[in-house]
DNA sequence: TAGGCTTGGTCTACATTCTAGACCAGGAGA
DNA sequence: TCTCCTGGTCTAGAATGTAGACCAAGCCTA
């Protein structure tokens, strides 16, 4: 039951496990754990969603705003800062009139999208598991007679 | 340039691109995403870190607490809580005296760690560079001359 | 020439969320 | 009796996010 999967990974569990163990291994501070900073980062409600927007091309700022409609102004552009200075994002002016800027994801951002798709895929399959769980969990709440 | 990559899988890239496209096209209102909801869900700072320390064994309610050091026990408890309703942990109660509560994942939260695992290794080869990124960035603000 | 539109932002006030830590009941051990 | 353990709840204050007004500069229209 261990080593190797169907998929030629190492299962998941003990890939998690170890890692765990290593950071908690005395000698490194989790609180202050590298990973998750990127975590937080790639958690944080906007920016997943500004790298999936741009990973189809790039875009300019307003663009963006366009197609994420929900989100305010200060964050899209606290988002796009935060991205820029993690060498995720690139970011271009044009000295049009009024000037304009673009925004693309660079060779890093582009590593990030593998990983992401396979969250993403994850999330669409589940998606249907966890709404069920929910209303389960919810009417047992309300009713739990 | 397009199609196959050497693992086999479609290019992150069109994955995505295809997705959003999806999501975007009209009838569907990219604000009520299910899948944002999760992506939500899982960034939420706490969430992932304590699926991580789940996936090693199932824990108790403490033992997770000392697990993640700086987690305080209101988000601990609404976390573990949103991660129940969710169908991805169970809580079974102990009937010991103080009684006992353990956690651990059911089958939706294991086939999670495999997504989760990826993007861990991926913020952990990537995490040098974003530091990289991080200072070169920071350096050309405070001496923008 | 005035008025209104666009650009990529910044700023302020308010709302939501997170954190730190006190508190709780009930039993065990000293 | 006094203290500690359990798994929480509650409250106050701090941090973070949101909505939307505002800005300068230039273009277009009337």
């Amino acid at each position: 039951m261990t080593g190797l999967r169907a998929n030629n990974l190492p299962s998941a569990h003990e890939c998690l496990a170890q890692r765990f163990k290593t950071w908690s291994s005395g000698e490194f501070d989790l609180t202050l754990c590298p990973v998750r900073g990127i975590l937080d980062r790639l958690g944080d409600k906007w920016t997943t969603l500004i790298v999936i927007v741009l990973a189809q091309r790039p875009h300019r700022f307003s663009e963006i705003g366009r197609a994420i409609p929900d989100i305010s102004k200060r964050m899209l552009t606290q988002t796009l800062r935060d991205l820029e200075r993690d060498g995720m994002i690139t970011r271009r002016v044009f000295p049009t009139k009024p000037p304009s800027v673009e925004y693309g994801l660079t060779e890093l951002g582009e590593s990030l999208l593998e990983p992401l798709a396979h969250l993403v895929t994850w999330a669409e399959n589940s998606q249907p598991k966890i709404a069920t769980a929910r209303s389960a969990f919810d009417a047992a709440e309300t009713s739990p007679s």
